[in-house]
Formats: C-alpha cells, sequence, structure tokens
DNA sequence: CCAAGATATGAACGATCCTTCAGTTTCGGA
DNA sequence: TCCGAAACTGAAGGATCGTTCATATCTTGG
C-alpha cells in the first residue's frame, strides 16, 4: 500500500504562544468531526479549515500535508489507548487469571468507549496510508503486555503463553472494533460489556487447563 | 458518512457476449490489485483500467460510476462468505457446543482465507461509502445464525442465548480482521488457527453452565 | 510603545481525477 | 456474407483538491 516516508510525517513545528495551541485543537477536532460526517473520502482540507474555524494556510504551518495531520491524530489515540492499557496492566500484575480477564477487557472497553467518537472517525482513516505496520506493532504490544501477565499470574502454567496471550489480544480488539464499526447500538455496547469479560476468563482458563493435563 | 442511495450503486448492465464477461472479470481482478498495492486513496478508474487492459470507457458501461465498481466487490464477497457460513451452519444443526464452535470457527478461518487477498483489499474500502450498515446486517445475520445453532443444541441452555449468539459473532469476525489487517505473518495465521476453535468453544462451554447454576 | 518574530489569511496554481460521448471495432445471427 | 447490436476506445470537459506564498494581523520582550 502506500508508504509514506515516517521522516515526512512528523508536525512541521511546535506551537509557541497560547493562542496557536488553541488552533491547533481546533483544527484536531474539526478533523474528527469530518470524519464522521463525511468519511474520508470527503475529507478536505480546505472543509477541516472551514470547520475549525481557520484558513486552509494555517493547518499548513504545522503540518506539511494532510497526512501528517492524520497521522498525528492516529499517533495520539494510539498512546492514549496504549498508556491507558499500561496503567491497567500495572494494576493486574501477580492477579489471578479471573482477575486479569475481566480487568483487561473491561480496561479496554474503557479506553475505547472513553471517546468512541474518535476511535470510530480514526478507524476509517486506515484506508489512507498503509496501517498494517502500526497495527502490527498494537497487536504485538498488547500481547507481549498480556504474556507478561499470564507469566506472574498465580497457578498458570501455559503450554503455550505466547499464542495464548496473543490470541486475547486479537480478540479484545477485534470484537470491539466490530461492534463499534457496525452502527452504534446501545444495546450492542451493554452485551459486549457483559459478555467479553466473561469470554476472555473462559478462554485463559481453558488454555490453562489445556495445558495442566 | 457518506451516504449513497442504494439505487445508484447497481450496476449499469449485465454482459450479453463472453468477452465482456471477461472484461468485467478482469476490471474486478484489477480492482483488488490495485487496491492492495496502491490503496484505496490512489484507486484511479484510470489505473484500474489500465492494469485491466481496457478502456476507461469500458468500465463506465458496467458501472455507473466508481463507487458502484466498488460496492459490486463488496457485495460479491459478502455474499460469498455469507454462504459459506450457511453451508456450515447446515452441516452444523444439531451438533454439540463442541462441534458447533469449532465448526463455526474453522469455516470461518476457511472463507476468510480462502482469497485472503480479495478479503485484505476489501477491508479498505469501508473509507469510501458508509459500510456501517452493511457491517451491522452481517454481524447480526452471522449472530442470528449462532443462536439457531445454539437452539438446537443438545444440552444447550443459555440464559441469554441471543447475548451470547452476538458475542461469538462479534469474536469471530474481530480476531480475524484484526490478524488480517496486520501485516500478513503466517505464524499468525497458524496460532489463530488453533486458538480461535478453542476459545470459541470455551466461551460456549463456560455461557452455558453459567445458566445451568 | 515599538520592533521582530509568531501566527493567520485566502486567492491562485498545478495536478489529478471522474465522467462523457462521438467514433471505431468486434461479434453473432440471418 | 452482411448488417445491426454489442463492446470498446481515449481524448476532452468540468470539477475538486492539495499546496504555496505574498500579505496582513497579532503577541511579546525590551
Amino acid at each position: 500500500m502506500n508508504r509514506p516516508a515516517p521522516s515526512l510525517l512528523k508536525p512541521r513545528k511546535a506551537p509557541q504562544q497560547a493562542r496557536s495551541a488553541a488552533t491547533i485543537e481546533a483544527i484536531h477536532i474539526a478533523t474528527i468531526q469530518v470524519l464522521l460526517a463525511d468519511g474520508v473520502g470527503r475529507l478536505t482540507t480546505t472543509r477541516v479549515a472551514e470547520r475549525a474555524g481557520v484558513s486552509v494556510g494555517t493547518m499548513y504551518q504545522y503540518y506539511p500535508h494532510k497526512q501528517a495531520l492524520l497521522f498525528a491524530l492516529v499517533e495520539r489515540q494510539f498512546d492514549l489507548i496504549e498508556s491507558a492499557m499500561q496503567a491497567a496492566a500495572e494494576r493486574l500484575m501477580g492477579c489471578d487469571l479471573q482477575t486479569i480477564a475481566e480487568g483487561l477487557a473491561t480496561a479496554w472497553l474503557d479506553a475505547k468507549m472513553a471517546d468512541r467518537v474518535a476511535s470510530r472517525a480514526i478507524y476509517g482513516i486506515a484506508a489512507e496510508f498503509d496501517l498494517s505496520e502500526l497495527m502490527s506493532r498494537a497487536l504485538s504490544c498488547m500481547a507481549e503486555m498480556i504474556e507478561a501477565l499470564l507469566a506472574n499470574a498465580p497457578g498458570a502454567r501455559f503450554a503455550d503463553r505466547a499464542s495464548v496471550a496473543f490470541m486475547l489480544a486479537a480478540l479484545l480488539g477485534g470484537s470491539v472494533r466490530v461492534v463499534m464499526e457496525a452502527e452504534a447500538s446501545e444495546d450492542n455496547f451493554t452485551r459486549l460489556r457483559r459478555e467479553l469479560p466473561q469470554a476472555c476468563h473462559a478462554y485463559l482458563a481453558a488454555a490453562n487447563q489445556r495445558a495442566a493435563a
């Protein structure tokens, strides 16, 4: 797919005065709004600027091109969720399997739901440039984090801890994404919240028992 | 998001001679190739036609606009997978929970892997027009199918069969999607193939046991 | 209060891109 | 073999979009 050199995706300059910081924030918000209202295909520099109440040129003082703006949004959301999960992992270190499974699921749901608006919007950016590399990193990052939790859980004896951790990461990430990408239905979210933790626990317990035999 | 009137997305005319059928097929293949090579953002009518070895005008004899072409691809893939799952459901009707869980997981993996090239490419189209409606339909379609299987499974007494079926559908659809959207890694696919059936079974068994109590 | 840097403006340019259509080529039945 | 229909061609029109830059406005340290 498109493989823009990562070095060219960095912002052009950092804000030094208060008003420019506000401008950048306005641009970010406007981008998400346009993304949700019109889709990536209709996401235009002019449209974003108009919605943000600034001029097109202003945007180009902070981002060398449109892709850089989108990439900044993706990275920001990514970091947000990653740190939320990192915090959850610290809290869950050393707990038993049930606590870990349910804790991870609820932490993941909380992080994604915190601003599902942004999350949903950002899912749509994936088409603009090749995010498979980023997705891979995110997936293995989550898998590693989970693997560490499983390694320190009392009574855990997985035959293939890495695979179990990987699978759990895929289950978490995927199920939430699928539900979010469908039409927003409060009903589906409550179901997810009730069932996902149980599903995670069931899988971990079964995988652990399978190894013990 | 973009909400193109569905009636405007239909193909313009059906082929009547043999060569035109070949042309359409060539256009479809070319579209997928361009999609994978350049991404949706670079998917151009000219580029597709060039790759297919035909003229731009030819494409416009069968599709009123670019979106119609993309939509046709999505629908085709959708029908393919739906019928594959429908066949699997007939085969699994009346079986026990373990057979159902593992049968669904392998059928899903087989269907998606059959041409993962097309699947992966089509994931990228989601940005062009609003697919959330289609995704919702797909999700609830899968959920209904699973629910019917659970209803006829011997020894199954779920408290909330609909929720369990919904969750299983989300787990299946999501985990495979996440892995496919990451960089293609043979390693990850084998892990998925080994763990996903077990995860599905573990969840179903746990949900069933929870209701029996 | 003033200069100098930071920030904002928006018309204009060039590059694509989608779509059309008048004309040409190919096919298949009579 | 011949003719009408089907299929194909590709240059050109019209519209949109990303990006630049000369100019204007604002902020702040001295």
